[in-house]
Order: structure tokens, then sequence, then C-alpha cells
RNA sequence: GGGCCGUUAGCUCAGUUGGCUAGAGCGCUGCCUUCACACGGCAGAGGUCACUGGUUCGAAUCCAGUACGGCCCA
């Protein structure tokens, strides 16, 4: 009989919409905040950036993170899988203040009654009129209003591609609630010594005018040049040639310096020298830093010229002498260490330049002086940047925020590396690159940023009588005054009239670092603080999926956060996902132009194709983005359909799946074979792997269409009577039945499709299949009688295909060779092979080391 | 310079603790419109497992080194 709910011509177009609906109707997918942490599996979904498009990287990364879900889910626990939006930073900040045609002063007052320009989004409008200046409450307040439309873009995307989201827990890292989250952090952090602010030198990004972090660092190779500079020997000390990239930096120079075993310099330790040009005393130092190999072994250390001067400046306990300022340029006063005379002007032919052309300038004016030896020698090396900026990075002094991170105390260092051992990292080898990070850290987190647009510090400093502010007395809201924004929010005793007036308040002008924010997803999600049941119930989390190239930023600083915050680790489980590399293996990312938009794809090949393709690159490799593999991945959707329609077409489907009535030895056989693939499965599931678990999924799938199909038909249709037909009959059951719950993780839609077309409920919290019930029937057949039946069916093939015939030609006779085992087994199987080979009889077999055949053919029509 | 990962068919990749003749898909070649599927199916050709040594009865697999590629960090 045929059930009305198989459709004649199976398809796989409208699925996605089909089911998408229909699982928000029945909230499959919805948390039951009732389940007891040890029900429940959560997931810390990372935030993507709204203020971009998503590329196909997204699809890939999220979809490992929803085969993951899904298999949870069917394996019986309560998932917690929440989706966070990252609208907190600079892209937002710039795409907002481009948008809109404004940009963000933190020294006004929130303007209650601020609209929108008329003109947003109109870039040619914006262009004819001045730059609109609003508070940043009134910027944040565009933030959400133009990052909403994304929000919704985005999210309609991962619905298309069937990620098992709660869609009714999101969260945008720049709302209340995040913002509140994030500050009352920054403050127990404050309280409990775990965050600090000093004056100390940090990295400055002239073009952003913004201090940034160790792990924002990026090395870039860029050319040079060393100048060879001379260094007058002052009392007994002989003059000294230094090899310098940086001349420019004379003014600042504070010492030289050697490695103490070089023993070129040994004369000159403890001596002093006098700076070409300005004439500065400066002592001869040793330091293990410094390279004997290096130019010519002998440095200048400035203040401050890289990060070694840094390390140098602090141990060697020297003087700060800065020049450049944090615009980049020269300062314009002469600073007081330079001596008056020559040596000021000689500083003035450089005040307000930019550290290239006052590099140009005293290249000169050491060349007139005769003070260089030699043109200038160009080299490339590397130089740090900011990772998003374009100009090289200066060390400037400042007061910045600092939230420790173990770069400088051993015993929190240990400490964090000691929490990677707590949690398994998938691949295994990734917690290498948790633990040399941490290991290579040379200072604490830097959190202060001099932006306008993002998290602001919580925190307000009051001024003394002559209007100084008291930095070391910051002013600490209560916890329920949060989020505040100090820039507009006022103190406690204090009234707003106060504000920068003597012997009143100021608030706190920098914000947070984005990843001050992001390091507290799992807290953000779980409902640390604010919901203390729902935190009980998902705290500690199970696994942060997320990209290898972000475990010294992301993972290592929300591992920080919850080592204080809850003296644990914040997820069990670390899995790492790798990059998509397009044809040329490069890696696929937006500031290279080759990115893949994934709309597109998932309408040409449908979301399940999408998936198969992203479901097969494995845990922390890098996958070549390939169309091919969609291809592949839309066929298996196709003959899902297709041999689900089939299996479902024999005897009554109504009566459901009796194991008893599995009795040939084949159908047996083929259970057995596929309780096996059940515990792969489960296994590779159970790993993270499910790359691995589709891989043999899909093989079994194939050979069970292919072959086991083939050789059952015939008798499924009853050619060998009613009790052989229903033993097939439930054993093609069984198996689709189990083939449909292994593949639903990775495709969601197809599945769901052809599991509506016999069962009850969703196949998404169906039970995840198990070995036993299917090892029940095959009464431990093995899986050699399936094995011996596939074997002399594809001989028999070839033969036919050898010899250029169709396959439906009959085989008149056909004599088996084998070993007597196989042969055995052949005999328990014979009529099915017979049917599917179209071969007519089966001679009494001969004896042979492996099984072959003998046909006969029936002649060729001459038509 | 230090560390991690990789190198298997033209391409993309599997290959568990060493074990018959090294696998899959795509592509290629040939055959077949078969009553689930031409958005198919069947079959075939194609590899010195980067290289050099070593351990072993036996190495793609373990060890050492080399080369190349990628990534992380100095």
């Amino acid at each position: 009989m045929s059930d009305s709910r198989i459709p004649d011509k199976p398809d796989l177009a409208g699925l996605e919409d089909k089911w998408d609906a229909v699982w928000d109707d029945t909230g499959i997918y919805h948390f039951d905040a009732t389940k007891t942490r040890d029900e429940v599996f959560a997931i810390d979904t990372p935030p993507p950036t709204v203020s971009g498009s998503l590329h196909v990287g997204h699809v890939f990364s999220y979809t490992h993170t929803d085969t993951i879900a899904r298999y949870q889910r069917m394996a019986g626990s309560e998932v917690f899988y929440p989706m966070g939006w990252d609208d907190n930073g600079l892209p937002t900040e710039r795409r907002v203040q481009n948008y809109f045609g404004v940009r963000c002063d933190p020294s006004l007052p929130f303007d209650p009654d601020f609209a929108a320009p008329d003109d947003a989004g109109d870039p040619k409008a914006i262009g004819k009129r001045p730059t609109i200046a609003v508070s940043r409450p009134n910027f944040i307040e565009l933030c959400v209003q133009l990052t909403v439309e994304d929000e919704k873009a985005f999210e309609g995307l991962f619905r298309r591609l069937g990620l098992s989201v709660d869609w009714t827990r999101t969260y945008e890292t720049i709302n209340d609630h995040c913002r509140r989250i994030s500050q009352l952090a920054f403050l127990d952090n404050l309280n409990a010594g775990q965050a600090y602010q000093i004056e100390a030198p940090s990295l400055w990004d002239v073009t952003f005018q913004t201090a940034v972090a160790q792990a924002e660092l990026e090395d870039k190779e860029m050319p040079g040049a060393y100048h060879k500079l001379r260094f007058a020997g002052v009392g007994d000390t002989p003059d000294i040639w230094i090899d310098t990239t940086r001349p420019e930096l004379v003014p600042a120079c504070v010492a030289l310096v050697a490695h103490p075993d070089d023993e070129r310099y040994q004369p000159y330790f403890g001596g002093t020298v006098s700076s070409p040009l300005f004439r500065v005393e400066v002592p001869v130092v040793t330091h293990e830093l410094a390279q004997p190999d290096k130019g010519t072994g002998i440095a200048m250390i400035c203040t401050f010229g890289d990060t070694t001067d840094v390390t140098w400046w602090r141990e060697l306990d020297l003087p700060v002498r800065t020049v450049i300022q944090r615009d980049g340029k020269f300062a314009a006063e002469t600073p007081d260490w330079i001596p008056e005379g020559g040596a000021t002007e000689a500083y003035q032919r450089l005040a307000g330049l930019r550290s290239k052309n006052a590099q140009d300038e005293i290249a000169a004016m050491l060349a007139e002086a005769g003070e260089m030896d030699g043109d200038p020698r160009p080299i490339t090396h590397p130089v740090k940047f900011f990772e998003k900026g374009d100009k090289p990075l200066e060390i400037v002094s400042s007061r910045q925020w600092y939230i420790r991170n173990g770069g400088r105390g051993d015993d929190l260092r240990q400490a964090l590396i000691d929490r990677g051992d707590e949690m398994n990292w998938v691949p295994s080898y990734m917690q290498t690159r948790y633990t040399s990070w941490i290991e290579g850290l040379n200072g604490d987190w830097l959190i202060s940023r001099q932006r306008f647009f993002g998290v602001p510090i919580p925190l307000w400093y009051p001024l003394d009588a002559t209007g100084e502010p008291v930095w070391g007395q910051p002013l600490v809201p209560s916890e329920d005054q949060l989020p505040i924004d100090p820039s507009t929010d006022v103190p406690g005793g204090y009234d707003e009239a106060q504000r920068g007036q003597a012997d009143g308040f100021m608030g706190e002008p920098d914000i947070m670092d984005t990843w001050a924010t992001s390091s507290l997803t799992p807290q953000i999600a779980t409902g640390w603080r604010t919901d203390e049941d729902l935190y009980a119930r998902t705290f500690p989390m199970d696994v942060r999926p997320q990209a290898h190239d972000i475990i010294r930023t992301w993972l290592f600083s929300t591992v920080v956060r919850a080592h204080f915050d809850a003296d644990t680790i914040p997820w069990k489980n670390c899995a790492l996902s790798g990059w998509i590399l397009d044809p040329d293996r490069k890696k696929m990312s937006k500031s290279k132009g080759n990115v893949v938009v994934p709309t597109e794809l998932l309408e040409q090949y449908g979301s399940d194709a999408v998936r198969y393709w992203a479901s097969s690159g494995r845990p922390g490799t890098d996958t070549a983005f390939d169309e091919g593999q969609m291809k592949i991945g839309r066929r298996l959707s196709i003959k899902l359909l297709n041999a689900s329609k089939f299996v479902l077409g024999f005897g009554d489907t109504s009566e459901g799946i009796d194991s008893g009535k599995v009795t040939d030895a084949i159908d047996r056989s083929m259970l057995d074979r596929l309780g096996d693939l059940v515990d792969e499965a489960t296994t590779a599931f159970d790993g993270f792997d499910y790359a691995r678990s589709l891989e043999r999924t899909e093989s079994f799938f194939w050979w069970f269409t292919d072959n086991y199909m083939e050789l059952v038909k015939a008798r499924a249709y009853g050619e060998y009577g009613d009790d052989r037909a229903a033993s097939a009959h439930h054993a093609l059951r069984m198996a689709l039945s189990t083939l449909h719950r292994l593949l639903a993780p990775f495709l969601p839609f197809v599945t769901e499709e052809v599991w509506s077309w016999w069962q009850d409920g969703s196949i998404h919290r169906a039970a995840w299949p198990t070995a036993a019930e299917l090892r029940e029937p095959a009464a431990g057949t093995g899986s050699a009688a399936c094995d011996v039946a596939t074997n002399a069916l594809v001989i028999v093939r070839r033969e036919k295909s050898e010899a250029k015939r169709k396959l439906r030609t009959a085989v008149l006779e056909a004599t088996f060779s084998g070993p007597a085992g196989e042969l055995a087994l052949l005999d328990q199987v014979i009529d099915d092979v017979k049917a599917a080979g179209v071969i007519h009889a089966v001679n009494p077999h001969d004896e042979g080391t492996k099984l072959s055949v003998a046909v006969e053919l029936e002649p060729e029509e001459t038509a």
C-alpha cells in the first residue's frame, strides 16, 4: 500500500522554509530550564561580529557545533544553545559613524530627545553636511538601532542553515545586560585586586589613538635601514659605533647596552658616552637580551622604541625620556634633558614630525655632522603592528587599566596553564598553543581603550582642589546602578554640576577592550549574577567552539575570567575548528577579498548539502572550499529521499518494526553490521569527531542502497513468500530508521522530511540509535553473510560489465569458486544473489582461494 | 631562531593500538534509460604513501634526520 504522506516525486526544494517554520512553532530547540546540570549540555556559541556580512567560514564552523548539539540532543541531553551577536567594538563604531554621519563625543551630555539623522544611510547627503557630535549613550542607541537589522539578517541565514539554536535566547554584546555583566566582572576584579591601573609604557596605535594589548599584536616584515652612529666617549671611554634602525630616537636614548659576555665591549661597561647631535650623556650597561650578532653588537636603549626597550628600562632602572607623543609626532617643545645650544637646534628640526620624516631629517643631520658612518643599509625586519592598524606601533607611557593574566606573576601563570589540563582539547595538540601563549606573556592584560564606543570602564575619579584627578581613589558605582556610563552618569554624593570642577569629579574617559566583554560570554549566557537558577544549571558550560587563531585572545581571556569569577574552568571542552581555504589554499577572509557569500550556496545546493561539505572538515583542520563536496551532499540528500520512499513502499508501514520477524541470514547480518556502525558513529561523536561519524555513516548508507537493497529487492516484493518478505521489510525499516537518525545531525532538513513520512514527532527529538537494539535481532550472526552476498553480486556485475552487457542480462549458469567457508555462507544467501544478479541456475561450487565466478550469459539479441 | 601541524591517486581527503594485494569521493574511461533514484546506476584504469636512515618477521603507521608547505610565537 502506498502512504499518502510520501510524495510521488520527492524533492529537496522548499524543505528549509517548511521545517524551519515547524521547528519554530513547536519550539523543539527551546531549553528546558528545569533540567539539572548533569542533564544539560551547554554550548558557549561564538557571537559573530554583526557589522559585516556572514561568509562561508561562519557556515563551516557553526555547522560543526550544530552537529554536536543535535547529536547531544538525540543522545538524551537537554541542549542549552544560545546565540550572541558581537556589536561592541571598532568595526561597529566605524560603521555607525559612516551610516549616520555622526561621531561620538563622550564629553557631551546624554540627549534624551536625540533622534537619528533623517539622511541616515545616504552617504551623498551625509557628505554634504558636517558630522554630528553625539554623546556616548546616544551613540550606543544608534548602534543598537543599526545592528538590529543586521542581526535579523544573520538569524535568517543561520536558521536557513538549520542551526538548532534556541532563538529565544539571544544577546548583543552592547546591550544593557552585557554592559552590566562586563562592568560587574570588572568591579569584582577591582575588588579582588585582579584589576589595577598604572602609568606605564604601553603599545600605542597612532592612527586609532589607543593603547592595544599584546594579544592584538601582529608582526609585519617591513623595510628599514641600519644607521651606524657614533657615540662619543666621555672621560676614559673611547667612542662607540652602534647600529640602529631608529636613529630618530637618539634624543630619547637613555643608555647603550651590550651582552655581559661580549668581549669587545668589556672595556666600555660602566663608562659614559655622549649621544650624537644632542650631547646627552648616557651610561654603557649590560643585559642578556642584547644580541652580540646584531649590528655592531651594542644597541641604544630609547624610551621607547620597542618592547625590548621597555624590558631594559624596567630591569635596569633607567629614566624616561619620551619624545614621541600620542599622535605619533615629536613633541614641539625641546625636552629639558637636551642641553642648550646646537642640541636644541637639532631637536627643533625634528619637532612636530612623524617618525618616518624625523628619520630622514636626522639621517641628514648625522651625515652633515659626520656622526654617521656611510649610508643607511637597507634591511627588512619584523615590526609590531596593531592587527587592525596600518602604521607601526609606538610605545608611549600612559595611565592604563590592566587585568592580571599571569604575564607578570608566576603563580597565576602556572594556575592558568594548569586550567588547560582540566579541559578536553579537540584536537588535543591545540592545548600546546594555549600553554605556549601563556608562557610567552610578558605583561598583564591591558584592557583600557582610548576609544568612544564600547563598554565604559565604570569608574569616576575625585578632583582635588586644583582640579587634578586623584587616580588612586576611584569612585565606584554600586551593583544596582550598573550599567553606567561615567561620561553622563554621576557618582553618589556628587551632582552633575560638579563634573570637571575643582573638588568635583570626572568620569573615566576610557572604554574596555572588546575582549573584556567577549571573555564573559559564558557568564553572559548562563545568567551569572542575574539568574542564579539558570547559572547553576548551565555553568561551567560543556563546550566552546572557535577557530584556532583566537586561542590567544578569546579562549585564553575567557579562561582568565572564569578563573577569577568562579575559580573554575569556563567549559569542559574546547573545540577548535580550522579555516576555510580558497582554491589557492589561502585563508578566506574579508580583507583578502576572496570570501564566498553563503546565501547563494544555500540556494544553489540546499542547506543540507552545504552542511555536508562543512561536516567533512575534521576538527582543527583547515579545509578547502569545495563546491564538489556540496554536489555530493546534495546527491546524498536526494538518495535518502528516494531510498526512503522505496523502503517505505513495502508492506504495511503502519505495522511498524517487529525485529522478531527478521529471520533471513542476510538481513540479520546487515543489522549486525549496522550495529557496528552505530558504535563507531557514537564513539566519534562523543569525541567531537563529527566528520568521522558522517564518513562512516555515509559509507554504510551507499553500501546499503547499492548492494543490500538490490539484494533483498526481489524478496521484499514477495518472490520468496510472505515470511521472507516480512524479514526483509522489517530489516529494511530498522535500518532506515537507524540511518535517518544517524544522518539527522548533518542533514536536518531532509531527514526530518523522510522521518515525517512514517514517524510521529521530530527526528531531532528522537532517541539516538543504540547498537544493542540492532544486535538483538541480529542474534550474533556477524557481518560475514552480507559481505559474501555483496562480493558475489559485485563479481557477477563485473562479468557483465566486462562483457559490455547490460546488468539485466540473464546469467543462464553461474559457477562460484572460493573458500569453503564463504561458499557455505553463500548458500544461505543464494536466493537473494540469484535475484539481484538475474541468475537462472547456480552450478555446484568449486573450491578456490578467493571468491570468483564463471558465468554463461544469455546470448545477445540480434534485433 | 623556538614550537606545533601537515606532505598518501590528476584534485579533495580517510587510513584507530604496526599486520593480507594502501582506500573513498570527485575527475577520467567504458557500459546501462533497471519497475526508489539519469538530480541516477554498474564497472575500470590510476599511487615508489615527500626523502634518507633506523627499530621489527613485517612500517603509510614507531624513532632519528632532511626537504617543502602552513600556522603560532620570539
